[in-house]
RNA sequence: GGAGCGUUGGUCAAGGGGUUAAGACACCUCCCUUUCACGGAGGAAUCACGGGUUCGAUUCCCGUACGCUCUACCA
């Protein structure tokens, strides 16, 4: 029992990364950093037809972003390499053909089309211990017809024989408890497909055991082909040396039921992807998180509590925090809707805790997107502080604070312009004129000499907040109007108050 | 159709044989703020249904309903 742990995350690079396998790596992380273990990353590419450019690189970023970093990966490489399935495909052969020694597998050499007219003749045809006896395999055919097939190099799979007899697999899963299964019910599945290459059935198997897998965490919907695994396991390797299984719950559409998809995201206007992704055949391009303003600890920690819950009132994760509390125990068993709004709660919490300085370079990012040019970091860091708690998403800044790094393009005069006057109009100027000799432009300075003036001036200072804001940031939004004046400086708030007035007097 | 898994407010969820059934998101009202936010107060659940077991069940057991997943030479 003191065997090191060791987990994968076995993607296929069909496409995005979505939140769901995001999460799968997750608690994969989680799990196995807690325990000192090794995460491996295994690229489960077996099906050719299926592989798409690319896709592998994008794991490997969307895992770099959020600070999921394998052990041992196709890159990286480990005393178990490769690590990409399509590069161990000799591998598979050897142990497919010892199951057919041993019974427990067999040569089939129906053909995709006839298997499909079978399908549309037959209703709910299966490939099993009622239909085998009738199909085209080592089974029915004489040993020396399927030498002489085999020797004519026929196109062929090798398939498991699932037992006859009324045989109950049962395995403990680390989230559901102990899992019944017949296996009289489930069919015989492909092992070893035609072009040599192994059904992910038979290379999970393989894989993990010769990677020495410990605990395999994969989604619910493996749930019902974990009896031919198990089998397999027990056939191959050994019982005893299966790693524990652990079946996650889904994440599920925020609307109706089933499974969460890329199209979920694009009808309801949400990434479900972790960053962009553009399918290299179809041009097609998706928006990820992290392009729309999401920080990896937000995404992280919303990705932490969908499914997940430590019993204490405690929201806000740091990956240190959850290090410490996960627990797969209290991983739940059903599935969890996944709500945009909730995930969008999470980034405004982690953009008011991080720091100024660990929010700089996100934001000045941002800012280079929208050709706004920022000379002093120092008056940035001032500036994020100020507006922080009004941003949600990392874009938001853009909109909360150009006004400080540029003039803004139009003022909002339908707010002010109904209740202007001379009067007003008099107190600005007297504004300008003492705001220029001021020797201290600090807001609170600022702000008495303005409340002063107003009360000398018979106005109440709330009339004359609303133009003086307009006047320095264009529309009603925005920190406290005097700490604006104080980081935008003497020059600008001077220059700013007369470009108002000079466009109020029209 | 079959098998498996699941079911606490609109959503995420805590809890667990006896409770006023936590908390968060969203929504609404109010307070704070003469901007927008933040923050604060308040507002919603006969714990899917039906049977048991029990002095007592939302909590344990069995059914039913509903939902989901799988049922490919895809993962």
């Amino acid at each position: 029992m003191d065997k090191k742990i060791r987990t994968r995350f076995a993607p296929s690079p069909t496409g995005g990364l979505h939140l769901g396998g995001v999460r799968t790596v997750l608690f994969n992380y989680l799990f196995t950093k807690q325990n000192n273990g090794e995460f491996i990353l295994r690229i489960e590419d077996t099906d050719q037809t299926r592989f798409v450019e690319g896709a592998e690189e994008y794991i490997n970023e969307t895992l770099a972003w959020c600070g999921l970093q394998p052990d041992e990966s196709p890159v990286k490489g480990g005393p178990y390499a490769p690590y990409r399935q399509s590069e161990r495909k000799e591998i598979y052969r050897k142990y497919a053909e010892e199951l057919v020694e041993k019974g427990i597998a067999y040569y089939a050499f129906d053909t995709p089309e006839e298997l499909d007219t079978k399908r549309k003749e037959i209703p709910n045809f299966k490939y099993d211990l009622s239909t085998r006896n009738s199909l085209n395999n080592s089974l029915t055919l004489s040993d020396d017809e399927v030498k002489e097939l085999l020797d004519k190099n026929t196109p062929h799979v090798i398939r498991v024989k699932m037992p006859e007899e009324n045989e109950t697999v049962s395995f403990v899963d680390l989230i559901r408890g102990e899992v019944h299964f017949n296996t009289s019910e489930s069919d015989d599945k492909v092992l070893l497909k035609a072009d040599g290459m192994p059904t992910y059935h038979l290379a999970v198997v393989v894989d993990d055991y010769l990677m020495k897998i410990t605990q395999a965490f994969r989604g619910e919907e493996w749930l019902p082909s974990a009896p031919v695994h198990v089998y397999l396991w027990k056939h191959l390797f050994g019982i005893e040396n299966m790693p524990q299984w652990a079946h996650l719950p889904l994440i599920l559409k925020p609307d109706g039921n089933g499974k969460l998809s890329k199209r979920d995201g694009e009808r309801l206007g949400f990434p479900v992807f972790a960053m962009n992704w553009t399918d290299p055949r179809t041009n097609e391009s998706t928006q990820g998180f992290r392009e729309r303003g999401f920080l990896p600890e937000a995404f992280v920690n919303m990705l932490a509590v969908l499914g997940w819950n430590d019993g204490t009132e405690q929201e806000i994760y740091s990956m240190d925090e959850l290090l410490e509390k996960f627990s797969v125990e209290k991983i739940h068993k059903g599935g969890a809707k996944f709500s945009y709004d909730k995930a969008l709660w999470f980034n405004h919490e982690w953009i008011k805790k991080l720091s100024a300085e660990k929010l700089l370079p996100y934001i000045k990012n941002v800012f280079a997107e929208k050709n706004i040019v920022v000379k002093d970091d120092a008056v940035l860091l001032k500036v994020i502080d100020l507006v922080k708690e009004r941003c949600t998403l990392l874009p938001d800044f853009v909109e909360q604070s150009s006004f400080f790094f540029q003039s803004p393009d139009t003022l909002d005069i339908a707010s002010v312009l109904p209740k202007w006057n001379e009067h007003k109009n008099n107190f600005f100027i007297e504004l300008i004129r003492s705001y220029e000799l001021a020797t201290a432009f600090d807001a609170e300075t600022l702000e008495h000499s303005f409340k002063e003036m107003a009360a000398a001036s018979q106005l109440k200072p709330g009339e004359l907040m609303l133009p003086f804001r307009i006047m320095l940031v264009g529309g009603k939004f925005g920190p406290h109007v005097f700490d604006i004046a104080a980081v935008l400086g003497k020059e600008e708030t001077v220059k700013r108050i007369k470009r108002g007035l000079s466009i109020l007097e029209n």
